[in-house]
DNA sequence: AGCACGCCGACT
DNA sequence: GTCGGCGTGCTC
């Protein structure tokens, strides 16, 4: 091993699940230094058998393999080198999340088109500079389409073909089809118009005293180039957004980049708005629902540091900014910010770890801070800003029980008398009002009233759900976590009775249904995940609900995320108790957070609101909690509890599950890795037992769960417990560090 | 993640 | 006789 500037070898990372970065050769008669030719962080191609990929010069060579078998390094990409923060950062989420370190860096690859030289922008024009504008050659065959095509391209400058065909009110294939012909002139055109700076400038809002104090505070933090890790913690409605806007401001009066996460990022069209009103322009966005083309683009903008201002997805926290300066995690505490597949990890710690190699100021906003963040508040290695109050002069919510043991609802009821008349009321009044079901589809059980039997998913252990979509299939049958679908059998198939299906309990659109013939004056709108699959479908409806074209809003957690309804002053949850059942330790700690979310829908503006839950148990604490609005008071009494059972944030916990086609199989590995679990040093190992979801895709699921005392790391030992079986390629380990879902 | 190699069933 | 299934192993 030699230093890199006179080595002839250096270590490359592909974007593999490989166990480490390879070693390849430089060219000869490079007259560079290597250094100069190969910075670390550059991207570059390099042969993989037979195969060529890109990959990102790491280190200096390891030595591992001989000098003499190495292949060579075959060309340098165009795109910026990663910078020595990300890199370090890539290594270090793989050492945490024990993946492959290539699997990591995958995730910072993620537009790889990006990385070579911007493909030509094509317009299409018709006639070029003569004055007539007639094709130069007509096509053989005129059609309506085309002939509207041509007469779009005749006014105008030359434009794309997506352009030119919705122009004309076309496909893009019959702009292609006339290029092809002769008729279209195919010129180039300069590339996108670059991402505009935000105009930091512009006068944000009138903020509160409380407000200035902390967007002043975070602004500071900013402008110190430090890391530094600040709660700011305000009810909804209290200004969150505006005060980290103070900070976005205070990095880009600096000149450094900002990342905004989301959990939601297809939801947050009202968030757009607001950014747009406080800066002027759209930031640049980054989820998963992007097209190649407008990955490509953001992501080289990113690294170019054209893109000032972020706003993502989880994934957007990869992405290769050259100078970032703040990262902001609004609604810090909700769960979408765990990534289940692929490389598990969560959004919020990891931001945390990249602010840390950024040397950057990382906001984490809530309402409802999750435990892991509160205590780290209590411990003093995060700041707190809190803002007490409502800005506005709507007080908050007022929370009440309806104790579902004292009413009686005929079957196939869910909507309890005293919630019926609170909608009543408020619609006498002519407000809205809304109603919580955290269930999509009609129906999450059908069982067979002849012999019990219940339609199951036949790769998953799990019920199918009803839906009944207007426009759907009759009766369709879903598995929520597969994907399967059905229409509902004939006859049973346990016993072939014909007919005697019934739809056991209660989702969102058998609600609406409910609520349709109780309040049949009222005009419903039904908001799930899958009945708002567009933006643009989120963004109607929420105008729809501004514009008071709605009466009664019903609808899954979805609603509760980021969306203001200034009219809505009744929220009612159907079922409150829902979250609460099953074997997650912080079904509790969700319960509150989601339903004190759900209730911050209620209220806003000069309207008082009121939030009516339905509950089988008005006692448990979460239910206290959300009544006497004693958040403070649930946090005591949940770190209590945690701190009790040595569980998260007071101990740490891995899961590892096991999975194959093979259940024998699976549950023998399983229990191979229990008997050699690493045992004492504050480690325990329980199982395995079978997952939740024991069968999930047609694969058999195990599970073992190890628990540290607090202060011990468990990554040596997982890996080295991992290390002593061997593990057949026809099963599976993920290893899951600080799980979340128990499933 | 690909891609090859290798060892057992239904087809030109 | 071979085309092809996917289990196992390797790629600097």
């Amino acid at each position: 091993m030699t230093s890199s500037h006179t080595s002839s070898s250096v270590s490359v990372l592909l974007p593999l699940p490989l166990a480490g970065a390879y070693d390849y050769a430089l060219a000869d008669g490079q007259d560079l230094p290597a250094d100069k030719a190969w910075p670390l962080g550059s991207f570059v191609r390099v042969p993989l058998g037979r195969r060529e990929l890109v990959g990102v010069v790491w280190g200096p060579a390891s030595g591992d393999v001989a000098a003499t078998r190495l292949k060579p390094i075959l060309a340098p990409l165009e795109a910026p080198p990663l910078g020595k923060p990300l890199r370090d950062f890539i290594d270090w989420v793989a050492a945490y999340t024990l993946a492959p370190p290539g699997a990591v860096l995958r995730m910072a690859m993620s537009a790889p088109d990006a990385l070579g030289p911007r493909p030509p922008r094509i317009a299409y024009q018709v006639g070029g500079d003569e004055p007539e504008r007639m094709p130069k050659r007509m096509p053989k065959r005129m059609t309506a389409a085309r002939a509207r095509v041509l007469a779009a391209a005749a006014e105008g400058p030359p434009r794309p073909a997506v352009e030119l065909a919705r122009a004309a009110g076309v496909g893009a294939g019959v702009v292609r089809g006339l290029a092809r012909a002769g008729a279209l002139e195919a010129v180039e055109i300069p590339a996108h118009a670059p991402f505009l700076e935000p105009d930091w400038r512009r006068p944000g809002p009138t903020l509160s005293a409380e407000q200035a104090r902390a967007a002043e505070g975070l602004a500071a933090k900013v402008a110190a180039n430090e890391y530094d890790v600040t709660l700011l913690d305000g009810v909804n409605g209290a200004g969150k957004t505006e005060v980290y806007f103070a900070a976005v401001a205070a990095a880009l009066e600096a000149g450094r980049q900002t990342l905004v996460l989301l959990p939601e990022i297809a939801l947050g069209a009202q968030w757009l708005a607001r950014f747009h009103e406080r800066f002027g322009v759209e930031p640049a966005q980054w989820h998963s629902e992007m097209t190649p083309a407008q990955r490509r683009r953001t992501w080289r903008a990113v690294a170019e540091g054209e893109a000032r201002v972020v706003v993502g997805a989880r994934s957007a926290l990869f992405l290769p900014f050259p100078d970032l300066g703040l990262i902001v995690v609004d609604e810090e505490h909700d769960a979408s910010f765990k990534q289940e597949e692929g490389v598990i990890y969560h959004a919020r710690d990891m931001a945390v770890a990249r602010a840390r190699f950024e040397e950057a100021l990382i906001v984490l906003a809530s309402a409802t801070p999750s435990l892991e963040t509160v205590t780290n508040v209590a411990t003093g290695r995060y700041e707190r800003y809190h803002l007490p109050d409502r800005h506005g002069s709507a007080g908050l919510a007022a929370v009440a029980a309806i104790d579902m043991r004292k009413v009686s609802l005929p079957a196939s009821r869910w909507l309890s008398p005293p919630l019926i008349e609170a909608v009543e009321r408020s619609l006498a009044r002519n407000e809205q009002a809304m109603l919580f079901l955290n269930r999509r589809g009609y129906a999450p059980l059908t069982l067979c009233r002849a012999c019990g039997h219940r339609l199951g998913c036949p790769h998953c252990s799990t019920w199918l759900v009803e839906h009944r979509r207007p426009g759907e299939l009759p009766d369709k049958l879903l598995c929520h976590h597969c994907g399967f679908a059905m229409r509902r059998p004939e006859v049973c198939p346990g016993c072939q009775a014909e007919d005697r299906f019934a739809a056991c309990g209660p989702g969102v659109e058998r609600l609406a249904e409910e609520a349709c013939a109780t309040f049949p004056e009222a005009r419903l709108a039904v908001m799930a995940s899958d009945t708002m699959t567009s933006p643009a479908g989120v963004a109607d409806l929420v105008r729809r609900m501004a514009e008071r074209e709605v009466d009664i809003l019903i609808g899954t957690q979805i609603m509760a995320k980021g969306h203001h309804f200034p009219l809505l002053t009744l929220v009612g949850v159907i079922d409150g108790d829902l979250g609460l059942g099953g074997g997650d330790l912080r079904a509790a700690e969700r319960t509150y957070q989601l339903l004190h979310q759900v209730a911050g829908r209620s209220g806003r503006a000069e309207h008082p609101g009121s939030v009516l839950l339905q509950t089988y148990m008005p006692d448990h604490p979460v239910m206290a909690a959300l009544i006497a609005n004693d958040r403070e008071g649930f946090i005591a009494q949940e770190t209590k509890d945690r701190e009790a059972r040595s569980l998260p944030p007071f101990g740490r916990l891995a899961a590892l599950i096991v999975s194959g086609h093979d259940e024998a199989a699976a549950l023998g590995l399983a229990r191979d890795l229990a008997r050699t679990a690493p045992r004492g040093g504050g480690i325990e190992v329980l199982g395995p037992a079978p997952a939740p979801l024991s069968l999930l895709r047609n694969r058999y699921r195990f599970r073992l769960l190890l628990k540290a005392a607090r202060g011990v790391r468990v990554q040596a030992p997982v890996r080295a417990w991992l290390a002593r079986v061997k593990i057949p390629r026809s099963l599976r380990v993920q290893v899951d560090i600080d799980p979340y879902s128990f499933l």
